[in-house]
DNA sequence: TTATAATATAATGTG
DNA sequence: CACATTATATTATT
């Protein structure tokens, strides 16, 4: 039954004896595990798993697991306050038959818990944002090129008209102050600068952006 | 000793209590949280309290952490290999004084903190990812607008220019068979569909899309 | 010094 | 084995 360096010829069996240790302790410290299951869902007539031995015959199982309804109201509380004052926390233990220290520690492990699976949460979020704002970007690309070209076809348009007419009278009016008629390079010389320029159109390159290099982070 | 519901009046002793019970289990399963100190790091100079009994007396430590010669080894072949057939096992739980359940153990619990180190990693890269394209859609969204409002003048210019010289002359040549005269609704109308108009500036929704729900994920 | 929050890690239990 | 849960230990903070 030890466990000791030297002895590692029973691989099949490890877990049964950590399981009898566990039942050793038990019967030397019955208070160790107490719980005491004052609540009724212990006897559930869903009977867990009695891999031999079971939990008559040795009497007590070692009930490191908490009753429902014991979850149940750390829960309770846990939705209104992830804090735990400790008048609350005395509280809750003697209402609940345990240890304040196991309703310290659950308290800790619950907060652990809702923060990773917040993480989850939020990283789907994130990610549908994102191919939504992808696809977004992708369509603005195209628009803007399209516009690109209207607007390069729109000053050939005028210049050909322009031509055509050649009167004197090319006096453009008013409204068409700022409008530039370099047809070649950049149109938005204003707003955007030349590195923008050079890494505007790049939606491609975004899509494997979070598929990089993992697969050991240390 | 006794951590009975009964029993609720010792709040400032169960750390102590659950020391002293480990001290007694230590005693009755000596190779229960064997590791054997192998390293240096063990015997911390910075004693913890020992109220009466202390660690000397019984010979063995608690110690159920393990040596950092043991992590070492263990994270050696954790990065060649996530997976641990059972010889792989055995030969590390002999080679590293440990019980083969043990490292079996570690590497479930390694695999699971690695999963969760790495979707922090995805999470903050993916992030990071997204705040960048929300620029960029920023940007194009701008371009766009400035581009219509360029398209646009350019078309009343046309039209001033062609009402100016209001010959009959208006025969526009080949490249601009594609390019059309209505100002007033989309400019856009072959490659993005209505519904696509509606949505395409909303740049600034995305910007608080992840800090939404949350604080009851339940 | 004490208590506790946050974190890391070990161990257990279940499917 | 994956995954969730319970527990222990350490560190930082107050």
């Amino acid at each position: 039954m030890m466990i000791n360096q030297a002895d590692h010829h029973h691989h099949q069996q490890q877990q049964q004896d950590h399981h009898d240790q566990e039942l050793l302790i038990n019967q030397l410290y019955p208070s160790l595990y107490s719980h005491a299951l004052p609540t009724s869902g212990e006897m559930r007539p869903k009977r867990r798993r009695r891999k031999r031995g079971g939990d008559g015959a040795v009497g007590m199982m070692k009930k490191r697991k908490l009753s429902e309804e014991q979850v149940n109201m750390l829960e309770m509380n846990f939705g209104s306050e992830h804090k735990l004052e400790s008048e609350r926390k005395d509280k809750l233990a003697s209402e609940l038959g345990l240890d304040s220290r196991q309703v310290a520690v659950w308290f800790q492990n619950r907060r652990a818990r809702w923060k990773s699976k917040k993480l989850e949460e939020e990283y789907s979020k994130l990610k549908s944002a994102h191919e939504s704002v992808i696809v977004d970007k992708c369509r603005l690309e195209a628009e803007v090129l399209k516009l690109q070209d209207q607007l390069l076809q729109a000053k050939k348009e005028i210049q050909r008209i322009t031509e055509k007419c050649s009167d004197g009278g090319m006096s453009i009016s008013s409204p068409c102050s700022s409008f530039s008629m370099d047809c070649g390079s950049h149109f938005l010389g204003d707003i955007v600068d030349e590195q923008y320029y050079d890494n505007m159109f790049s939606s491609l390159r975004d899509y494997g952006y979070v598929n990089g290099v993992d697969y050991w982070p240390y």
